[in-house]
RNA sequence: GGGGGUGUAACUCAGUUGGUAGAGUAGCGGACUCUUAAUCCGUUUGUCGGGGGUUCGAGCCCCCCCGCCCCUACCA
């Protein structure tokens, strides 16, 4: 890739005929050397991004001031004495007009020596063609940057998803739709900190290399500290030490952060993802319900503008007002059939997954085949927000346990397009109780037993309520992807 | 892990019954002072993912391997 073309490249002997495209752009780049041009400048003074550039131009005017603007040339439309071409910046794309007789012929000659994807800086005063577009006339040129290899295809585009996701500059060059989703991103993330900075939330910072990872049941990542010479893990949730935070005292905080899993690939999971988790003391679930609503629908109207939602499919997700609320009880009653459903055996409860063509191990517990009916069957045609509510105990020990219902927890999982989105409880505090539900978990799922976070909470925690969101999740329905990995710059790909 | 699909020029793709590689874009040369995928004339480029096999002959058929995509499984 980096090897010296100058000197190695047996091609160089033989004349140019445009077979090897990054020949000819080194071969141009050498002769500007020659001729003491610098083709990486040290800087270029842009007075005007593309979108400011055009806002200075208003309706009425046919000619404006002079700006500099600066970019990538992504369309290059050659003629003898007079040229367009398209510049694309962080905003977007401005058209510029050069023309022989106004910057001379010599530098003109240069100028057409360029290439698509090379950097250029443009002064000249802002003009409206006769199509009405907004167009710098340059005055002055400059290569700021070469390219020494050639773009994607301009039509087409890039379409190869093993080079968008390993080569993602260049689908964000040419691609505007990943631009614009990986700008909504960001948005988005800022949009969720600034709710909870309006909310009096501390923003906090916990480890990420732990050396037991709890907080939720997920094989780990595994790694050796050599310093210490043990091992650590890379966490796989922020819940432990965002509480241990709640002990000290900081009692509304959040983090925005990377967790890791080590599991499959698919459409849904990339084994790193961004997490959103916040915790509020003196409140609950429900309280967190009031939270999570908010958050989102702030979010969405914020950094998209509107709360009604089109998807892929057709439909459209409508997130203003209230929220439904479903008992996760009466949602399997409902997607089986059967009142009795709570009290069947096993052995029945089995036979009516088979009957609803679900796979199911027998070797699973009682609940795990409910919540199999609940993954497999409801919770797919969620596509309305939906907060899923008295869910049973065993599927989360982290939680309080319901009052007038020791089967259940406080807790709630916010459904919407058909995927968890986020979870959340109210916290279990009591340390004996918590050490109990962890001692169950350990051995039968993967949650590991954090001996630290039990010694915090003897210390006391105060009555919180607490979130979970996945925000690469939030960003697919938000904007429309298909895929995980269009919500993230640079999945997980194996090694090239 | 299981099933299906796919891999051809820098990019997007076509390639017939097995007969020796093609288009558009990009590039190179030329014309062109309002283009919008600019246009017009001329023109270069291939380890057909890799390896093996069948055959007089393989991009095409068979076997093995690799990458990618989809479904499935795993997955709080």
């Amino acid at each position: 890739m980096s090897e010296n073309r100058q000197n190695n490249n047996p091609k160089q002997d033989k004349p140019l005929d445009g077979s090897d495209q990054v020949a000819v752009r080194q071969a141009k780049l050498d002769q500007m050397r020659e001729n003491g041009v610098d083709p990486f400048r040290a800087n270029w003074d842009q007075t005007h991004t593309s979108i400011q550039a055009q806002a200075l131009l208003t309706e009425d005017m046919e000619d404006g001031p002079e700006v500099s603007v600066a970019g990538r040339i992504v369309a290059f439309r050659l003629m003898g004495k007079a040229s367009f071409l398209k510049v694309l910046d962080r905003d977007g794309r401005i058209q510029s007009y050069v023309r022989k007789d106004e910057i001379g012929e010599e530098e003109y000659a240069a100028f057409k020596k360029l290439d698509l994807g090379d950097f250029i800086g443009i002064r000249g005063k802002l003009f409206r063609t006769k199509t009405g577009e907004v167009t710098v006339r340059a005055k002055e040129y400059r290569l700021v940057s070469k390219a020494l290899r050639p773009l994607p295809e301009k039509w087409h585009g890039l379409t190869d998803n093993d080079q968008i996701y390993r080569q993602r500059y260049l689908d964000l060059i040419v691609n505007e739709e990943s631009r614009e989703r990986f700008r909504t991103r960001s948005q988005i993330i800022r949009e969720i900190r600034e709710f909870f900075w309006d909310r009096d939330f501390l923003e906090m910072e916990t480890p990420m290399l732990q050396s037991v990872s709890g907080g939720a049941a997920a094989r780990p990542f595994r790694t050796h500290f050599n310093a210490l010479d043990c091992d650590f893990n890379m966490r796989i949730a922020l819940e432990l030490h965002l509480k241990r935070l709640m002990v000290g005292g900081f009692d509304r905080v959040f983090e925005v952060g990377r967790v890791f899993r080590n599991e499959g690939l698919s459409r849904r999971h990339n084994p790193e993802f961004t997490m959103l988790e916040a915790y509020q003391a003196y409140t609950d679930y429900r309280g967190m319900m009031e939270l999570t609503r908010s958050l989102i629908q702030q979010v969405s109207e914020r950094a998209l503008g509107t709360l009604q939602l089109e998807r892929n499919e057709g439909d459209t997700i409508d997130l203003s007002g209230e929220w439904r609320e479903a008992k996760y009880k009466d949602l399997i009653i409902d997607a089986v059939g059967r009142k009795d459903w709570f009290d069947l055996p096993k052995s029945a409860k089995l036979e009516k997954a088979k009957e609803l063509r679900i796979e199911v191990d027998p070797s699973l517990e009682d609940f795990e085949v409910t919540n199999d009916i609940f993954e497999k069957v409801i919770e797919h045609t969620l596509i309305q927000p939906t907060f899923v509510t008295h869910i049973p105990k065993e599927l989360c020990p982290l939680a309080k346990i319901t009052e007038d219902d020791s089967s259940t927890i406080d807790v709630f999982e916010l459904c919407i397009n058909g995927q968890e989105i986020a979870p959340a409880y109210s916290e279990q505090n009591d340390p004996a109780v918590q050490r109990s539900a962890f001692m169950k978990q350990v051995g039968e799922e993967t949650q590991e037993l954090d001996d630290d976070f039990l010694l915090a909470l003897e210390h006391g925690m105060p009555p919180a309520g607490g979130m979970g969101l996945g925000i690469d999740r939030l960003v697919i329905f938000l904007t429309k992807a298909a895929n995980i990995r269009d919500t993230i710059l640079f999945p997980t790909l194996r090694p090239s």
